[in-house]
This record gives structure tokens, sequence and C-alpha cells, in this order.
DNA sequence: CGCTGGTATCAGCGGACGGTGATGTGACAG
DNA sequence: CTGTCACATCACCGTCCGCTGATACCAGCG
């Protein structure tokens, strides 16, 4: 029903070193430390972007003794997809719905 | 296959008023003079907005006389969903996968 | 307890980006 | 031709955001 696509969930995995950690995390959980190796990032920035992954409500963090771990949440990329999906099949339909000229 | 997604393209998206551009879009082809009514910005801020979203490939630009009509690329939303589509489910499946600590 | 290693927070800096006004261009009407 | 309208481009400014270094916090280990 063409729900209005909330722009901060997309404007957070618009940065390019965010949406390396989701692809990432989409493979496997990983903690900060494994993060830092994949990506060659200092911990302080991986850090920071792991807050605003999870304020964005896109990945849950699990404390394992003095680790923590981060688990992506699937349903919001699902929802994305399903959203996009549907913008996808509307553009296509309105393809020649011009509204005319003023 | 977890195609890297490209990031410009959703950093492109992730701009309020340009999303609700192309929520617009996705209902009907329009011109610029109806944006400005729609959106309430002003008309060099929309053209600015317009000139981002064409270079992104995201819109088609088709004169009409003294107008130019945008009309939105399904391919690009329908390319962007599937691969969302791709790492949810890669998601799914990765939930267990744990990766030893170091 | 003190030490070490894994993470989070904070303050600051520099670059990038969105918004705006002035101006240019091209097309139609009179 | 002249004016007007639709649209694009340019230059500028304020702000936000990502990166970094310093530092604090917390869990295990000796």
């Amino acid at each position: 029903m063409l729900t209005s696509v909330d722009p901060d969930v997309i404007r957070v995995l618009g940065d390019p070193l965010r949406l390396k950690i989701v692809s990432l995390l989409a493979r496997e959980t990983l903690c900060t430390t494994h993060l830092v190796e994949e990506t060659g990032a200092k911990q302080t920035n991986l850090s920071n972007h792991m807050r605003v992954l999870r304020e964005a409500g896109l990945v849950e963090t699990e404390p394992c003794g003095r680790f923590t771990y981060y688990r992506l949440k699937p349903e919001v990329l699902a929802g994305l997809s399903e959203q996009f999906a549907e913008l996808a099949a509307s553009a296509r339909t309105a393809a020649d719905n011009k509204r005319a000229c003023p």
C-alpha cells in the first residue's frame, strides 16, 4: 500500500562502511574485533557505526564475556525489500500515467 | 549471490525529500512544477535533487515543450529490492553462524 | 587486587551535503 | 521581437556526519 519508507534506515545504509558491515553480518554473527579485521577500520570508528546501526534497529547486540556479538535483524531488511518492491511495481504501472501540464 | 549493493543509490534515497519525490513519481509521471506543488520545496532545490536522482540513474527525463517530465526507472528499485531480499535471506541463515572469539 | 584486553563514550576537526538566491537558457504567447 | 514561464546552473553558507585520538568502562586472568 505504498507505505512511506523510513528515510532514516536507508540513510544509515547509505554509508559504504556501514553497508559493508551489514554485508559481513549477513554471512555470520561477528564481534567488533572481527569487524576491525575484516574492514580495516579503527575500533572507535567501528563502534560508532555499530551504535548507529543499533539505534536504527538494524542489528542486535549479544554480550559474550568480554566480547560483543552483533547479529543482523532480517525483518528490517526484508521490510525494506518489500517496500522497494512495492515502489518498483507501482512505478511500472505509472510509466504512462502522466499528469496534465498545468 | 550477495552482490555488493551500491551505496550511492541508497545514499541518494536516504534524503527525505528525495524519497518523497520517488514516492510521488512511483504513482505518476510528473514535471517539476507538480513536484514543487506537492512537496512545497523551492524550484531550485527540486532541480538540484532531480539532478542527483538523474545522475544516480533512478529517474529519466522526458522533455515536453517547456516542461520536463520525470519518470521513475523501476529496474533500479527492483534491483534494490532483490539485493535487500538476498541480504535478509542470508541474515536469517547466519543467525547462529557465529565466528569463534579470537 | 592490579593488569590486560575488548568496547563504549566524548570532544574536536575537516569534508561533504542540503538549502537558497541570483542568473542563464530555451520555449511558447502575444 | 518582447515578455513570460519552466527549468537548469552556479556560488555561497550553515550544518551534519564520518573519522580520529584520548579516555573511561567492564570482564577475565594472574
